[in-house]
DNA sequence: AAAAGTTACGAAAACGGTTTCGTGTTAATA
DNA sequence: TATTAACACGAAACCGTTTTCGTAACTTTT
């Protein structure tokens, strides 16, 4: 057991004031070369290291981000929370991680939580719970608190603040378009049941190209799914009452749950019916045939994230630089699922 | 902006000293119940919340953990990373995140910035690097600087600490005597070539099962691909040039990349091939068929670890408790790419 | 009425740093 | 030789808490 060292450890031992070791150590001309060498030395031999807690009180900054996201078991999170990581540390950040695991609750006892020092800033994607209620007095008093906040994916117009989110909409659109020129016309929308602004986005990007291609909306083709669930009834049910020849999902599981009953039922993929996804994950990796999909560079939106974050908190006290938000633009991938 | 009240802000407000304000708001007796009173109730108008930093200080203690791992877009160490987080949060820490991505630089840099006063203890599953070079000083002089580790999945016994870890080679046993229950004889294995602790045990736990069935080993029927490429086409050789009936992949992205190249050759699974796979990810559920795999319970996994690490920090002092290590039972999930 | 005990609070040290401001010794200048 | 400047260092404040200890001002006891 060799316990750390301080610098009050190094001046009784050099027999020298503390505030002589730490200029020495900082390489302040104040003091002499003499005593410079011997600090430095003495300091290197016994490895000494600023505590970062005593630096945190001092500078009143932390170098800590906090980073609260819905879950992380989750390709797309997982891939914005490996962007943020890779940047900050770069900065020399470290990541706080929390998960709100879709509740409200978690979310905003986590904040204050961290909140009260132990960051400086906030990177965050609203719960889904949070964004069924609305109610965003949590990020508008850390806002107060005068601690900034960038959202990312899961946004809100109520609060003014730095922002990261996919073009869903311009994106789905493309999809669809790239359904149409294929030449499909009986084009299927699954999505989810969530209040969420990205299913949302993306059902208005599906309209918008059925609209501009002069095709007429039919209800029955959307398919509403419930929240984690098995599926595969309500799935196969669509696809044997509806006559389908594209199907676009808002996730990559629904995508690869659409492709197993297609196929079941005998169809052929991307033959008789065409599957677009979203989330460039895994599975639409490994399918057979690859799914086509909407790749969402979880990756560059994290690292956009943390540098708006970055870039905020250290643009010290003028903080008056307009919010921004930055629209990542996701890209198609073209594979086995679509013709073409 | 109403930026944080402290303590010094308060006891001017009521021109009372600071430590009366300390003691009202842990209603301590040498307070009269009026000034008390006037002190919380001040208190709560203005939303004081003591300043982590300042307790870290102190208490010479974080409540946060440092988890280090070698990647989080990684279903497994996602998994066990909820665990952890759940557990730490449940008991009042906070969990920094450091990825190693598999370097062993980083993963030392990660340690030691944390390590000068950041967390109380870390979680932590080695990189492939590290495993490599066989190198753990950085873990012994943390350890000797009276930091608590504890170590899961891919461990070390170089060093002494708390471990958890899977029981790989005995439900790779079961794995591959669930195919010869079924009928299976010409059993194989694919591998990676990294020097991981769990493959080797993986592998043990393959040759013992063909050696506890009177079985002999065919060199030929085990595979040993490299590291994160396309290997497609080794796949196809390899099951084109041998004649195998069942094969245990060692993790579920070898298994679906098995079985789709086993049923691009135009065979069945599991009727000609069955397979199991490691780790219970979303490719393993949403395959089809669906693939029969081993369950690695990850959750509970970095529940353990939390809990190991939560118990020594807070057993403060008589830091003289043995090592355990704790062996998660994997268990064995059997679904379509198996008989029975 | 003197001694002892309570009550209710404040001063100060401590945690581990950084930084401003003195100050005693020399060295250079007038 | 007296004055000033440069040098090399220390004292102390500060960041926001907690906690020990000291002490006025009462209250109670004898």
């Amino acid at each position: 057991m060799k316990p750390k060292i301080t610098l009050k450890d190094i001046a009784k031992e050099l027999d020298v004031s503390i505030s002589t070791v730490s200029k020495a150590l900082k390489n302040s001309k104040e003091i002499s070369k003499d005593t410079k060498d011997r600090i430095k030395a003495f300091a290197k031999f016994y490895n000494y290291r600023p505590n970062n807690i005593a630096l945190s009180l001092k500078n009143k900054r932390t170098k800590n981000i906090g980073v609260v996201i819905p879950d992380i078991v989750h390709h797309f999170f997982t891939t914005v929370f490996r962007g943020i990581e890779m940047y900050a540390n770069q900065m020399g950040y470290n990541v706080i991680v929390c998960i709100s695991d879709e509740s409200f609750d978690k979310e905003v006892i986590n904040m204050e939580m961290l909140a009260n020092g132990s960051i400086d800033g906030f990177i965050l994607s609203l719960s889904a719970e949070t964004q069924r209620k609305n109610d965003f007095t949590h990020l508008k008093e850390l806002l107060d608190q005068g601690i900034p906040i960038v959202l990312f994916d899961r946004v809100t117009e109520e609060i003014a603040c730095d922002k990261v989110i996919l073009n869903d909409k311009v994106i789905s659109t493309e999809a669809v378009e790239h359904f149409i020129t294929a030449g499909a016309n009986k084009i299927a929308l699954v999505t989810t049941e969530n209040f969420f602004n990205v299913s949302e986005s993306r059902k208005e990007g599906y309209l918008q190209a059925l609209k501009d291609n002069g095709m007429t909306v039919n209800q029955d083709l959307i398919l509403t799914l419930p929240h984690s669930l098995d599926n595969t009834n309500l799935i196969t049910e669509f696809f044997q009452q509806n006559e389908i020849d594209a199907v676009l999902c808002v996730n990559e599981i629904f995508a690869v749950q659409c492709m197993s009953v297609i196929q079941q039922l005998g169809y052929n993929v991307p033959n008789d019916i065409s599957i677009i996804g979203f989330t460039d994950g895994i599975l639409s990796k490994y399918s057979s045939p690859k799914l086509t999909t909407v790749a969402q560079h979880g990756e560059k939106m994290g690292e956009k994230a943390a540098k708006f974050l970055i870039d905020r908190m250290e643009s010290l006290e003028m903080e008056e630089a307009p919010f921004k938000t930055e629209i990542i633009n996701a890209t198609l991938i073209k594979r086995g699922s679509t013709i073409n």
